[in-house]
Parts: C-alpha cells; structure tokens; sequence
DNA sequence: TAGATTGTTAATCGATTAACAATC
DNA sequence: TAGATTGTTAATCGATTAACAATC
C-alpha cells in the first residue's frame, strides 16, 4: 500500500534494515523472512512487514524477501542511489573523528569539505581535506551541490552555523551540539547530542528502584 | 501523580529539560512557565507538565517551576546527585573525542577509565587517563564502581565487549557501534550509532532540484 | 480581585501488534 | 499438496494534546 505518509518512525528503521541486509549480502545469503530480521533487529515481524509495505510489495509469499533486492529498494527510499555530498562544520576532536569514520561511504553519502571559524585551524589538513575558513561556506556548498552539514562546533556557535548553511540552501542537518536548532520548515534536522542520551542512560542505574524493561535499543532523537 | 510506570520517552526528555533550566540558572532566572519551555524546547506545555507531574508536584499554580528547585529535583530522578563513573572501551579517535567531551562532568558523569585491545595503544595517556588492557576491565570496573559503559570499538569487538561490560556487572551501556547489543534485561542500552540518524536524513532531501551534480569535489579527495 | 499557570482528566492521535486470507 | 510467509485489516496499546478546575 501506497501513498500514506510516511512517519518518521518508519523512515529510522530503514537504515538498521539496509545496515543488517548488507550484512546478510556480504555472507551471501539470498533471501530474508520478516521473522528473522525481527529476531535479528529486536523488532515484530509484522512491523517489519508493515513498514516495508508502505513503499511496495517487496515481498514473495511463502518465501520472504530478496535480499539484494530489498537492498536495492531501501537504497533508493532513502536516495541512496546517487552520491550524497556533506560538509562537517567544526573541525575539534569530535568532527575530525566523524571524518575518518568513513562508514558514510558505505552508503553513498561522502563529505566532501571541512569548515572551521577558528584562524589557525584553517588551511590544516583533516582527513585529507583541507579546512575552509567560514567565508567560503556558502560557494563551497553550492559548487559542490552539498545536501547536508553536520554541526559539531560549540553550542554557542551552533545556531549561527546553522543559519549559514540554511542560507546557503542546504537540504538537512546532522547536529551535535547540545542546543534545538531553529530552521525553516523544509530542513530538517536530526539531533545526534550524544550528552542526552548518555545522562538518560543514568535513570536507568537501578539504585533500588526497579525497571523491568527489555533491554531494547533505542535510537535517541528529537528532531523538529 | 505518581507510581505509573514512566515511560522512555519521558526519560529521555528529562535532561533536555535540565539542559535548558542550567542555561535560565546560568542567566539568573528564578522561574519559568511549561509554556516558555515548550516554546524553546519545541514541545507542548501540557506534555511537559505531565512529565514533570509523574515524579512529584514541582510547579506553583499561577507562578510556574522555580528553576533551581527544578533542577535539583531532575537531577535527582536522574541519579544525578552522585558522581556516577564511566569506563570507555576503544580508544580510536571517536572514544579520544568523547573523552574530551567534558559535557559530562557538568552532570556528574566521568570517565574514570580507557581500555583498547590494541596493544600499542595500551598505555599511552588519553585525556590524561593511561589506557589500560582489556585484561583488566573487570577489576577496574569493580574496583572504580563503575556504572555506564562507552562502547567506540570497532562493530565487530561490540557485542564481545559489551558481554565482559555486563559480566563485570555494568549497570548500562552506550553503544556507538552499529550493531543492535544482546544484553540481560537489566542493563540498559542506548544505540548513539550516529550513521543511522545520517541516513535517514538523506530520506528527507527533497528531490524536487536535482541537477545530477557532478560531484567534482575541489578539495584533494580521499581516495580508496 | 484578575490574570496566570499548574496538575490532571478526557479526547485524540498515532504507532505497534495480532490475526488471517492470499499465495508462493 | 503442505508449509511458509507475505500484505493488510482490525484490535490494541501508548503517547500527545486539549481542556479546565484549582489555586497562587
């Protein structure tokens, strides 16, 4: 079944479906039951189906899903099938980790330049990429048609950074720092503050109290 | 009202909260209102009140929640009024930016402790903590009372890590690693794969301009 | 008193799960 | 055919929002 709209829970499992089919590809197994991505990922099968559904019938009764194909189709959901280009704004010990982590191109997203307001970071090399001063933010990100930025400078500097790039026309946002960031509509922004989760974490430390929850994850966000 | 069991979703907004009446104390704000909150916190008031409302009656009709008191009351919820120590495993450059991200410490969590498998690392100093053996995470864990886990190794180390973290009797785990963990229901697992939260947002870039960029990118390129 | 704002109940909205006919 | 498994509808569960009496 076509044309609902989409919710954001759904959209927040594709990757971790992509992430284990990609899996299952490199150990060439060929196709998938709804059940075992279920078991596999913490999730109910019929969810998975559900979810899956929302964008086609991507699924064989009786037999379950074609990996590959699965892959395909998910890679194209989530624009995947062309080569995303990003920018990392803040070049501190967090961006220069994320920039190595090339994960990204796994998945055709690939930062393609490094921003940085503080002087002598300027010109230095990260990654192999040179680090831009601030002023070339917005040509860079038009030359080199760039869809998203990730935000890892200070909190104090974060919304001022995220203005630019909305100015600049970029079409979403992976943020870092501990603030809401304010943007227009159309941009949307996922929080990736690490600080949250991490302090969340500590209600948890049972000092007495019990909680009997599953130990499921749960991928953290507010976005807006 | 209390005594219902709190739900995730309300946790997780507990230090979002807190994070923004540190920034009103800060600034010498006596008060705030649900409203002024849900304003700057993109929430609904109601939703905040009622979230406030499952651990004790911390508001004043007419008034609003005086900030301080506020504060001292989530960060009670939270365990926070007790130093809480943290051990992190996989000191790659991920693992060294956390470190240095002492966001922590403003909230009374700190990383007492940094392992690596690697043997070559073992013993160099990260953030002025020597990095110690895996050999010794029990001990260490014990003797520290350690109560959260980072986990920054690579996806493959993650689920064996995270297994030495709960026989060494973790109370919780924060897993970077993109793979879903398999703990006991009681230790706590929140997933900060921040690969995934990127993905997503690609689903999100609206197609509706797409020049088929090129992608030269200007800046020397990281091949592989 | 008049205005503001909480705590809480009821209404709404949305997401997850169960169930099962269709069918490979 | 028999067994497996999808796609989908209906049931359930849970979370958000509206509304308002209580009261500072």
């Amino acid at each position: 079944m076509k044309s609902d709209k989409i919710s954001e829970a759904v959209v927040r499992r594709l990757p971790i479906y992509l992430r284990y089919l990609s899996g299952l590809q490199r150990r060439e197994v060929a196709t998938v039951s709804s059940q075992e991505l279920g078991q596999k990922l913490d999730l109910n099968p019929a969810q998975i189906r559900k979810d899956l559904a929302y964008f086609g019938d991507f699924g064989r009764k009786g037999i379950g899903y074609d990996v590959a194909y699965l892959i395909e189709k998910i890679r194209h959901i989530l624009n995947l099938d062309q080569q995303i280009n990003v920018v990392l704004i803040g070049a501190g010990n967090l961006g220069q980790a994320l920039s190595n982590y090339n994960m990204y191109l796994k998945e055709n997203l690939k930062i393609v330049a490094v921003f940085d307001a503080y002087g002598p970071k300027v010109g230095t090399l990260i990654n192999s990429l040179k680090v831009q001063p601030m002023e070339e933010l917005s040509t860079t990100i038009q030359q080199h048609n760039i869809r998203i930025g990730i935000i890892t400078v200070p909190e104090h500097e974060a919304q001022q950074v995220a203005d630019k790039l909305v100015e600049a026309g970029i079409g979403a946002i992976l943020n870092f720092a501990p603030i809401i960031l304010r943007t227009p509509a159309n941009v949307r922004v996922h929080a990736a503050d690490f600080t949250t989760d991490m302090i969340s974490l500590a209600y948890y430390l049972d000092n007495g109290k019990e909680d009997l929850d599953d130990a499921k994850q749960s991928n953290t966000e507010v976005d807006h």
